[in-house]
DNA sequence: ACGGCATGCAACTCTGGGGTTGCAGGTTAG
DNA sequence: CTAACCTGCAACCCCAGAGTTGCATGCCGT
């Protein structure tokens, strides 16, 4: 369901980490005033939004003529797994390596 | 110390994923053995994996004529933590949010 | 000593994606 | 009704970085 990959290629930008934790912090808000706090302009944003809202880290709800953008803790979280998991691996195998050599 | 930027950065490529995951599978290799399982030049190996080192995902450590590289856990487990944190602290304010709706 | 193999360095190409501008389409307030 | 405001679409610029080729350097085994 939710695409590490993505999730990762998302959180590689610093303006859209910024744009994560404006939304983080201050709540639901809208592109235009999300780029009013960032040094670019609201199309960069909006561009920006759509990456963070295909890897599932934002959700947009329409409210008449604006729209609010949310953020979504799940494919973080997942993402934080998927790293432990590899991690957790790799101190395995390091270990098993050790091993092998003391004997 | 770790550089959440950068292993960000650095683990937001697909090549650099699976050449981590090969010397998490199969222990400590060479650039030249790695290009061999990727559909890439050497050279280009050896570019992630300057990356890779500079996030301090894998370390190098000569042996002879040859250099390998290994895994190395604790930026993954750092950047694991950074990601939990994140998520916890958009639960809460989610939380207060919506406690603040109901009333 | 020398042939073979691995690394190291440099210059170059080229595509993706971050950023911009300009304008058209809706919606709301007054 | 209309002016103001926000969103949506399209075309465009630009550069970082992924990838390549070519060659020089360094280490090993025989």
């Amino acid at each position: 369901m939710i695409d590490v990959d993505e999730v990762l290629a998302a959180l590689a930008e610093p303006t859209r980490r910024r744009l994560l934790d404006a939304l983080g912090l201050r709540g639901p808000q809208t592109a235009t005033t999300l780029a009013a706090g960032e040094p670019v302009t609201r199309q960069a944003v909006v561009k920006h939004l759509a990456v963070l809202e295909r890897a599932g880290l934002v959700t947009a709800r329409r409210a008449g003529r604006e729209v609010l953008f949310a953020v979504r803790p799940e494919p973080l979280e997942a993402a934080a797994r998927w790293m432990t998991d590899r991690a957790a691996a790799w101190d395995a195998r390091l270990a098993t390596i050790k091993k092998i050599a003391e004997e």
